[in-house]
Order: structure tokens, then sequence, then C-alpha cells
DNA sequence: TTTAAGCGGAGACGCAATCTCCGTTTCGTG
DNA sequence: CACGAAACGGAGATTGCGTCTCCGCTTAAA
């Protein structure tokens, strides 16, 4: 107990200065594993993040207890910016404008990230990080997808998780033909189904879904229910 | 060469009738294949299917070399279902009709099998087995398309191509989801973009893909090249 | 110079799936 | 019924791969 190890010598060790070197390379961590998880999906392993910003292993584990935590904080990132689309969406008067530009943007976001992508598609993972985004892009969606309703140029029974849903799709398309703007042409045909007019009489079916659709797919757009803390995901 | 072992008396070795159980055992392991594989996917294990048909998986494996032969065997099933839904949309007079029914055939079985499901978002899968109906599948989903487009309901930018990316998109949905039946709500969407109408102006993005665009994902429904013979995937 | 903070990367570890091996059981036959 | 070949069962050998640890070496700060 009395020893003066590496401890402290009495009361206070005066604190060295951190090594400079300590965040230069934390910075190259987060920015290799940021190209790599774009170009290669979260599944690319911490060997590649730490070789791609020419380190080693050890260090990337110096750095961050484990690899999960570090895509926690590149998703927060992510989400961060899907927020920024979808307020921009918001920002326009014109309602349809803005409705298409967000989902047109989110879904450029996506095609050119991988590693978004798979938040996207399997949006479980996105749990614990991109919490703090989730609520204001629910909120900006409901408030898009309300305007355009109010101004009749959005077909009355669609409902805001569908626009996640529809990101999903795209996703899919993405991820699976490798053509990075093949998207383009599916968001097209999306958006001619949602445009309200006079010729379309049925319905879309899923109405009995209710407002607040449990779809574990379609909630990365927002949380179920305003007061679930986190679950706990098995998360490494 | 003439050690009389057990290979053959002098000529011919009297044939014994095979065990009856062998053939039953055959059978049971390819029905537990097919329901493990419709309910959890591809990925089950060889002994998840043995485990489900009541055998040990040494018998699993003197049936079957590896997993993927059996795969094949029930994936050629899988493919001529498609290929019968397909055909009753030919078969109908309106192609209007005929293209949603087709389409909404293939998603359903696509719905109820996950199997399935994974063939079609990853189509390489699909090369080894589903060859000998792709061909005819390609042919049928032309000639709908080809017909919609003459009787005007069809606008006239959508390839035949398209189809088997949305039906990946449809799968997306199912697949992410867990709802067995919220494609419908989509596929509804995309049929109402898909319809000839004059207010649409704008012709889908993509045109300049060609007519056989060589998207990955959607060779499954016909061989993007008439002339390629299997170019030997890597299979195990 | 000294010293501890930080680095590198080989390899230990854990996990999971495929497939093999051989003792045991079952079926067909005389 | 008795016999032998055919078929079975399932423990575990094998393989593959990704995560994370450990410790000798390097380097920045004092």
């Amino acid at each position: 107990m009395a020893a003066p190890s590496a401890f402290g010598e009495a009361g206070e060790a005066r604190a060295r200065r951190p090594r400079r070197d300590r965040e230069v390379n934390r910075t190259k961590l987060l920015a290799a594993a940021r190209e790599v998880f774009r170009d290669h999906g979260l599944k690319a392993t911490l060997d590649d993040v730490a070789r791609h910003a020419g380190l080693g292993v050890g260090t990337a584990y110096r750095h961050f207890p484990n690899k999960q935590a570090l895509i926690d904080e590149l998703v927060d990132d992510m989400f961060a910016r899907v927020e920024e689309a979808t307020r921009e969406g918001v920002e326009d008067s014109d309602a349809w404008r803005g409705l298409t530009a967000s989902l047109e943007h989110v879904a450029e976001l996506q095609a050119l990230d991988r590693g978004l992508r798979e938040v996207v598609l399997h949006s479980d993972r996105a749990v614990p990080a991109g919490l703090r985004h989730r609520e204001q892009i629910r909120r900006n969606v409901d408030l898009v997808v309300e305007r355009a309703k109010e101004q009749g140029v959005l077909r009355a029974d669609v409902e805001p998780w569908d626009l996640a849903v529809i990101q999903q799709m795209l996703a899919a398309v993405t991820e699976r033909s490798g053509q990075p703007d093949l998207w383009r042409r599916y968001l097209r045909l999306l958006l001619d189904g949602l445009r309200a007019g006079p010729e379309r009489t049925e319905p879309l079916p899923g109405r009995d879904y209710g407002k607040r659709l449990d779809v574990p797919g379609a909630n990365w757009m927002g949380p179920p229910s305003p007061s679930t803390d986190v679950p706990a995901p098995p998360h490494g």
C-alpha cells in the first residue's frame, strides 16, 4: 500500500504531458476506419483498418477497446449527415421538392458508403450509436411527410416509416448491383408512385399496421417507442 | 487386378437389391432441407438439416457430397416454381394483369422462402443450379414486358431486368422487416410508378446502361450473354 | 540521458462450420 | 435364423477466420 511505485509520489503524481503521436494516431485510425468501412463494409477487420492507417493492430486496440467502439464513433457521424440531409428537406417550402431532395440525398450518402448502407440495412447495429440523431431524423421525416400531404402532393396513405423502408430498398439495389447510381432509377419509379394523383384509386396495403409500425428495419429513422432506453444489444 | 475381393466374383457381381431405407432417408433429407432452408436460410448447417430429418450428419454426407450439392438440388426446384409464376403472366391476354400477377406471385414465393430470397438477393449462388430454368424465365419476362408496352400500359422506358431488380427490392423488404406481407405495399407503389401515364414526363434514369445491363443482381432472370457457359464459380 | 508512454505484430484464443472415421445397427438373402 | 454388406450415428478432427493480448522494442517528454 505504501510502496512508492509507479502510481504517485506522495499526494499527486505530476502528470506528464501526453505524447503527441497519441492523438495523431487516433485521428489516423479514425480516418482509416472511415475509408475502409466505406469501401469494404463493417465486416472489414481491425487489422485492415490498422494496416490502412499505417499502424499495428495493437495500436488500434490501445485506442479503442474493441472494434464495435470504433464503429460506434463513426456511425454517429454517419447519422449526423443523414440528419442534415433530412433537415434540408424540411427547410424547403415546396414540400414535394423537399421530400424528393431528402430521399435523394440520403440515398446518395448510402450509395457512397457501404458502411452506412449496412447500418441502414441491418438497422439493429445502429441502436447504440446513432441514437442521438435518430429522434431528430424522425421529427424531420414526420414533418416533411405531413407537409407534403397538406400540400396535396403526396398520397394520403403514406406513412413516415415508408421512407425508411424505401431507403432500405434503394440500399439493396446499390448493394447487389454494385452500380453506384442505379438506385436513381428506382427512386424515380417510387416517387411516381408516391405522388398524389387522381388516377390512383386503391390505397396502399398495410395501413392495418397502424401509424407506428414496428418494422425492425424501419426504426432507424426513429425509435418506435420514446421510452425505450437502449435495451443493451450484444454489442461485442 | 485379378484379386477376387469385394468388387465382383468373376464377371458380374450379382447386385443385391438396394436397401429400402436408403431412398427413404434421402427423401427425408431433401424434405428436411427444404424446410430448414426455407425457415432459416441457406446458411443453416447440414447438422441442422440432418437433425431436423431425424438422422445423423454422417448420413447426410453419404447422400450428398457436400452442402452445396444438396442446395443445388433444391434451388433447381425453386427456380422451377419461379418459371411457372412467370409463365402465368405470359398466358394472361391482359398484359398488365399478367405483369402484375407475375411480380406478385414471384414475390410471394420469395416472401415464404428465406432460401429462395437469399438466392434472389445474392444471385451468384444461383448460377450452377437454376441455370436450366433461367433462360425460360428470361423469355417469359421479356415477353410480358414487351406485350405490356405494346398495349400501352407500361411506361416505355422500362426494361425487363428492371423486374429482377424490383424483386430484389421486395426481397430486401421482407428480409429486413420480417413482415411477410409488407412487400405488397411497396409493390403497389412501384406498380403505380411503372404504369404508363400521361402525367409522367421524365424518363427513368439509367437508360444509358443499354438494353442488357450487366447488373450482378439482375441476371437471375436470365444470363446476360447467351454464350456464357457457366464460368465455374467457387461453388464450395 | 532517463523513463515511461506508446507502438508493432506474431500468435494465442475462441468460435463455428464442414466433413471424416469407425464402431454399431439394420436390411436383404439363403 | 444367421450372415455379411450396406447404411447409420455422431464425436471430434480439421480448417478457417476474426478478435484481442502480450511483450520486446521505439520514441517523445522531461
